[in-house]
DNA sequence: GATATTTGACCCCG
DNA sequence: CGGGGTCAAATATC
């Protein structure tokens, strides 16, 4: 695993360049979001989509270094095998671009829930060897519409079936990030996405970091994996065992339940209470993405 | 009828 | 070769 300055390390721009960057796309989204609350024309709006999916591609690549799905597309067809393409000319009906999403950036986290303000569709579910519960594919609703190329899996925790591990691959440009994450918190009935400290060691490279008080976000991914460390005396924990929990307590019908594990419903309730010992964090994980994508790639999560 | 989910098949890639 | 990611027809739901 790689230092914190490692981590944070922006290795396509540097010094000045990258902090004019940073200022341009920034202000970039600040400015959109002023147009956007603006305007009525929809056609106007389409168009302001689209330069949104632009500031957020460019934020991918200055934090990551590498050119966002889009461009990435494009270079990776033009790598494609001839055998490749010649399958790819042929099989125009079933099958179409199968590109795999693992080589891009990921981030993974462990939530009570997975509803996490936006708007998901699956196509896909399958039993993974090896594993108890099924895993479901999910990809951006808008994929087609606003060529949003998020997905997710989502996947029941096998060490706490109440949990659901989720990974999220690709950016959100059907909306801004900071958007959602507005809409997220004032949404009346906001599902909550936790992160959960020490509920789940799926991470093989444990940091070992005290933090206090409340870490800024940044630091909570760095630390997603830090420890069965309880938290200091009027917890983050504490926070977030607020009365949102109530929208947790939700059936999600999507999701198979494990093999041989205790009831859906019951399960979520009680992985509520029976999280005491773990850390949650309440976070957003599509913000995460805007300002963190990298800090899990770099954690040793996940191999790319 | 539109939209979402299920599920078997297809195919990439290690 | 087999696991896993994706597609798309069939089916379900609203």
């Amino acid at each position: 695993m790689g230092s914190l300055e490692k981590e944070i390390s922006l290795p396509a721009a540097s010094g000045s360049l990258k902090l004019v960057t940073e200022e341009l796309i920034m202000k970039g989204q600040e400015m959109l979001n002023k147009l956007e609350s603006l305007l009525v024309d929809e056609g106007v709006k389409k168009l302001l989509a689209e330069f949104r999916g632009s500031v957020a591609r460019a934020r991918t690549f200055l934090e990551s270094g590498e050119p966002s799905e889009v461009c990435q597309d494009s270079d990776r067809r033009s790598e494609i095998s001839s055998r490749k393409r010649k399958l790819e000319t042929l099989k125009q009906g079933k099958g179409g671009s199968r590109r795999r999403m693992s080589s891009y950036p990921s981030r993974r986290v462990t939530s009570k829930t997975h509803e996490d303000g936006f708007s998901w569709r699956k196509y896909g579910q399958k039993e993974i060897f090896g594993s108890k519960c099924p895993r479901s594919y999910f990809r951006c609703t808008h994929k087609h519409d606003r060529n949003c190329q998020a997905t997710r899996q989502v996947q029941k925790s096998e060490e706490d079936p109440s949990f659901y591990v989720i990974t999220y691959m690709g950016e959100h440009t059907c909306r801004d990030p900071i958007d959602a994450s507005h809409e997220f918190l004032l949404a009346p009935n906001h599902s909550p996405c936790l992160i959960s400290f020490g509920a789940s060691d799926h991470c093989e490279n444990i940091q070992q970091q005290p933090f206090a008080s409340f870490p800024s976000l940044k630091q909570e991914l760095d630390e997603e994996v830090i420890s069965n460390m309880t938290p200091p005396g009027g917890s983050p924990s504490d926070f977030f065992m607020s009365s949102e929990f109530a929208a947790l307590d939700v059936p999600i019908p999507e999701m198979a339940p494990c093999k041989g594990t205790v009831s859906e419903h019951g399960d979520e309730a009680s992985g509520l209470h029976s999280s005491a010992t773990s850390l949650e964090m309440e976070i957003m994980p599509e913000l995460l993405s805007s300002y963190d994508i990298l800090n899990f790639d770099h954690v040793g999560f996940f191999e790319n």
